[in-house]
DNA sequence: TATGCTTCAAACATCAGACGTCTGATGTTT
DNA sequence: AAACATCAGACGTCTGATGTTTGAAGCATA
């Protein structure tokens, strides 16, 4: 399998700095499985004489596996090794999508684009219990009380993570779940205009009924009015 | 549009750190283009004074803006915000791919499913340079001279980048272009093997040909029997 | 016994100061 | 003009000390 040989940092030393190399260390050391997700690891001074370096420089590093997802440091405890690595794994990348100022019509496409890979992962091997999942945020939808739907947002989040659960592989699923995060707020907004409810509703259920149908091509033209639908519906 | 309101660090602290407070102020001013690609910042001490925090606090957030691909840090010169803030916008990602252990029968689909995306993609608002470029490293391998064949490889990924860069939608492109550098390793151990390189011409020229007809389905499925030609290539 | 409070050691957070090394620019020599 | 020497400024690293937080052990009380 392919390792990552190149360095995380944008610096243009062309020999690795003591930080970098603890850095590199310890990615190693996960690579290798010679330290497991929700191990502890030894205090900073240890650690610090161990490989080395001096204190200052081995928080830098160890900053730098927090920022990267790799260990958790809790103050006044010790520093952990993350125990789901897959937690977050696209927000520096949804970070600087932010930054880039890309245009929203490239990100509707590219969510459609993830989306309709997710249904087509669903087609191929679906796991029953996303689909489970995605009939009940559906049904909970439909009979929830028009009168204090605040939460109606809550259930289309529901629904698009059971989407993502319900999809058999794991790449596509973690990519989906943090491109959902990153549209949270948008679609928390959509729901403070009326109708919208009714509307989404519609969609998604157009969208399950495709999946248990094993249509592939009427799933993934239901995922492309979902999304039409709601920049619609956000104007 | 939507912010990052939540912290990038793992930790279970309720109020921020002093680095974290440094961290989330730089990224503040990204997001308000109060600094710019290619901005100078202001030295360590200079900056570590203003913001009222320790060169050492104030190192360790650079370190982590760093590693997050914001800024480039060069001794002995200063601290610069990245030029290119969407190079390597998916390696965070793709080490911790590495590190959760995915099957590789999950990692080609994953491949899979993006690589249709990014012919759809071309498809629909394709890039005449990336289109020439594909066209050009097909020449240069079915020119090649299979006795000094050595860097068929290159030109395999060269394929691939002028690919990624026929597709109009910059963020299919740069998931692409990440992926494609996890995959450089295993596209390069390939052209070992005898045979491979006439094999790989032939999928490539398909999955060109498809494209310039503008014919989606035999594009989507050039590129699935390239990627299963390559997998059992590499057996 | 069970509960609640206190105490305390360990670990992380931060700071201040010092010195090393590298880079780019300037000046000098050949 | 080209090669070398020098210098200021910036990042890299180290040391040692102090502040804060946490979790658990110990103790007192009901």
């Amino acid at each position: 399998m392919a390792t990552i040989d190149q360095s995380l940092f944008y610096s243009t030393s062309p020999q690795m700095s003591a930080v970098e190399r603890v850095v590199e260390h310890f990615q190693e050391l996960l690579l290798q499985r010679k330290i497991r997700p929700g191990d502890l690891l030894p205090s900073e001074s240890v650690l610090a004489k161990r490989l080395g370096v001096s204190r200052g420089s081995l928080r830098e590093a160890m900053k730098v596996l927090s920022a990267l997802g790799l260990v958790e440091i809790k103050r006044g405890n010790g520093t952990y090794v993350c125990h789901d690595l897959g937690r977050g794994l696209l927000d520096p990348f949804l970070l600087r999508l932010n930054l880039l100022g890309y245009g929203i019509e490239q990100l509707m496409e590219f969510r459609m684009l993830i989306e309709m890979d997710v249904v087509r992962s669903i087609l191929k091997h679906p796991n029953p219990e996303g689909l489970c999942g995605m009939a009940t945020s559906l049904e909970h939808m439909a009979a929830l009380n028009p009168a204090h739907a605040e939460s109606a947002w809550e259930l289309d989040m529901a629904f698009h993570h059971a989407m993502a659960q319900a999809s058999g592989n794991v790449l596509i699923q973690q990519l989906y779940t943090s491109l959902l995060r990153f549209f949270e707020p948008m679609i928390q907004k959509t729901y403070q205009v009326p109708g919208n409810r009714e509307m989404a509703l519609q969609l998604h259920q157009a969208i399950y009924d495709a999946l248990v149908a094993g249509d592939e091509q009427a799933a993934t033209q239901a995922v492309a009015n979902a999304i039409d639908g709601w920049i619609k519906g956000g104007e």
